[in-house]
DNA sequence: ATCTGTTATCTGTGATCACACATAGCAGAC
DNA sequence: GTCTGCTATGTGTGATCACAGATAACAGAT
């Protein structure tokens, strides 16, 4: 019977220092600079769900030609972040109450994953890191005008930085791809205005988990942040605008 | 203020009963061919890890133009199906100790949920088809000379016809996904040969699966699923043959 | 014989074009 | 005024081409 064993990686250069010395160059295509376009798109959640996209309008938008575009577009359709109807039209999808519940059970469940194994993985600089977006987070909502939009993105470095710290990197993009599809309606979230921020509890839930964190109790830190999903999911449910 | 309420579906047609009356026309663009093609490739374990393909090549081997094969192969490298190398080049994903184990607890951890909704969710036909996936993978390892390819499917069949019980299609699309990610090494799996069927304990954990579901009882069928898919991942990790 | 620099071929990327389908706008009939 | 059918426009799909970078084969030097 022929080798078993699963073929290598390529050889490495002769001088092993040579690579480390010099930075590497990263040659990315206009597909991906579209992809990440959009993906910022939607996880800022500048587009609103049953908005349509068309591949000229968007590659004129760019400045390129529809190829990059229609790339870009079916990667982000295989992750769900876009929605291709049978009439072959694509817009950001609907959210309807079933699917934003199945959704957020789904995040509880891996998010809740990364925040435990976080809590045994996170170094010194992951925990210095995820402070700095606690205290952002606190302050924005300190102030006596606190800003929605600026809170939501200190919430989202909060929860990123918690996930990179558990060092999965599969588990990681699939968390980012579920933010990608609750995205556009975060969006309404913070449209609430200020008081979202203001009255919520997710700065308590925040607490509760960095303290948590340094305790390194995986289980407490899964617990805070499951509420912290749980609060906020609550919250939009309860403003009733999602459909079905 | 405007309307905050999100767009609606299309309107229907007027007569409701026609559009069941007469099967919907599916039309399948070329690139959703090619894409399913290679997820079935993938899935039935029929590339190995570290395979490269070509664009040119796979359109000279299905017959059309490179264009369809680049869309498939981009959407199943958003799903970390494929993988585009920094030098542009395609293959299969290498699967390394590490990410193995990383995919096992994230399937856990998904899987685990779909199990334990299955429970509350399965019909009666849906009982009825994880039953006979049951009976047909116990009689498949019942055999004098047990065709591991084909238990391999049935034990496929079993766990998705649970999953799909669950009733979550967007949790069912990402388990697709992570099958689609160990399905290479499955491969490897059961060319272990027959020993690997007949000595293994999956027909015991199916077993108990069933018998809780029949139960209704959530957590039993998460536990049940949960040390299968421990098992049969001790089982390929002792063989020594993922690297690094 | 081994290594290095060159050249030829191949591969992915992106632009452009042709085609089929979908949609919207408009005119005519009732 | 409303409905039906046609027409014009727009859209996605897929083929083809040009180009830059990568790979591999090869020749010359040491």
């Amino acid at each position: 019977m022929e080798d078993k064993s699963l073929p290598e990686d390529p050889a490495q250069a002769l001088d092993p220092t040579l690579g480390d010395r010099m930075g590497k160059i990263v040659r990315l295509t206009l597909a991906d600079t579209v992809y990440r376009d959009l993906k910022e798109l939607l996880l800022a959640g500048r587009a609103a769900p049953g908005e349509r996209f068309t591949l000229r309008g968007l590659a004129a938008a760019i400045g390129t030609s529809a190829m990059p575009v229609r790339e870009a577009v079916s990667r982000l359709a295989a992750e769900n972040a876009l929605e291709v109807l049978p009439n072959r039209a694509v817009r950001v999808p609907l959210m309807s109450r079933a699917r934003f519940i199945e959704l957020r059970l789904i995040r509880s469940s891996l998010e809740g994953l990364a925040a435990e194994t976080a809590a045994l993985n996170a170094d010194a600089s992951d925990l210095a890191e995820i402070n700095r977006c606690e205290r952002l987070f606190a302050a924005e909502r300190e102030k006596p005008r606190p800003d929605g939009a600026a809170a939501m993105h200190f919430n989202k470095d909060l929860h990123f930085a918690l996930y990179r710290a558990a060092r999965m990197p599969i588990l990681f993009g699939m968390i980012e791809s579920l933010w990608l599809q609750i995205g556009p309606v975060l969006n309404l979230d913070f449209q609430a205005g200020p008081e979202r921020v203001r009255g919520g509890e997710a700065h308590i839930h925040h607490a509760a988990l960095v303290e948590a964190l340094h305790r390194r109790d995986g289980p407490a830190v899964r617990q805070a942040l499951l509420a912290d999903i749980w609060h906020a999911g609550d919250f939009i449910l309860s403003r009733g605008i999602l459909p079905d």
